[in-house]
DNA sequence: CAATAATATATCGCTATGCCACATATCGGT
DNA sequence: ACCGATATGTGGCATAGCGATATATTATTG
């Protein structure tokens, strides 16, 4: 019903912000998704990790391994330049598609 | 990534709006969602028509065919009392996603 | 110290969804 | 006669979501 890139953007959106100020992992990035909204979004991880290989795969987020001792290995995503503009074109995209639903269901938002 | 409910919940919202005040059929509220959104939305009828389908089966709408001369067939739908009492929980779980995101990606809505 | 929870990443396989492409039918305009 | 708009309908493919399950390490708690 919306483009292919608007419909996968809300998860696509959050998962690019998290990662917009500092290079975070995926087991946190799930369950700062999970906190911040307050249990309303929550990744399943046969969902997440697929998704962080998908837009590493694409070139807007870049991984590595980082390994400490006393915990066990984790993959660090920090956003690339191109993930930068995809994340701007996104929020543009997603703020249009929220004015959209709203015109036509006549829903406020606060 | 959000509960089965809420992700279907876009698409099933608009067209639960579209028919609570009155009847419409389906190619009816394809070109107003459309229209309505300018563009930013769009049904495709092999998404659309099953849709229907499968809310009317679910007994949030109840359609009934209306032939008139000089016209093809039409299948207007109405929101049934059950369909009502969804349609208010949508808006709800619509408004919440909204704000989860919104807190996620620090995007604010005019 | 043994069991359990939390942290962290990973994948199989089922189901549901979206949509391209196509099909059918009627009406109005050119 | 043809084309575009109106109107409904479907087969089949590609993809996304996710329950279930697996593996490995560290922290906690009885």
């Amino acid at each position: 019903m919306l483009d292919r890139e608007l419909k996968k953007g809300s998860a696509e959106l959050l998962i690019l912000s998290l990662v917009e100020d500092q290079p975070r992992h995926g087991y946190d990035i799930g369950t700062l998704i999970e906190r911040r909204s307050k249990g309303t979004l929550r990744f399943n991880v046969a969902s997440l990790y697929p998704l962080l290989y998908r837009l590493e795969k694409r070139g807007w987020i870049q991984g590595r391994w980082v390994e400490k001792a006393g915990q066990r290995r984790r993959r660090y995503y920090r956003l690339t330049a191109e993930g930068k503009k995809v994340l701007a074109a996104q929020r543009n995209s997603w703020r249009e598609f929220v004015e959209a639903i709203s015109r036509i269901t006549g829903i406020e938002h606060a």
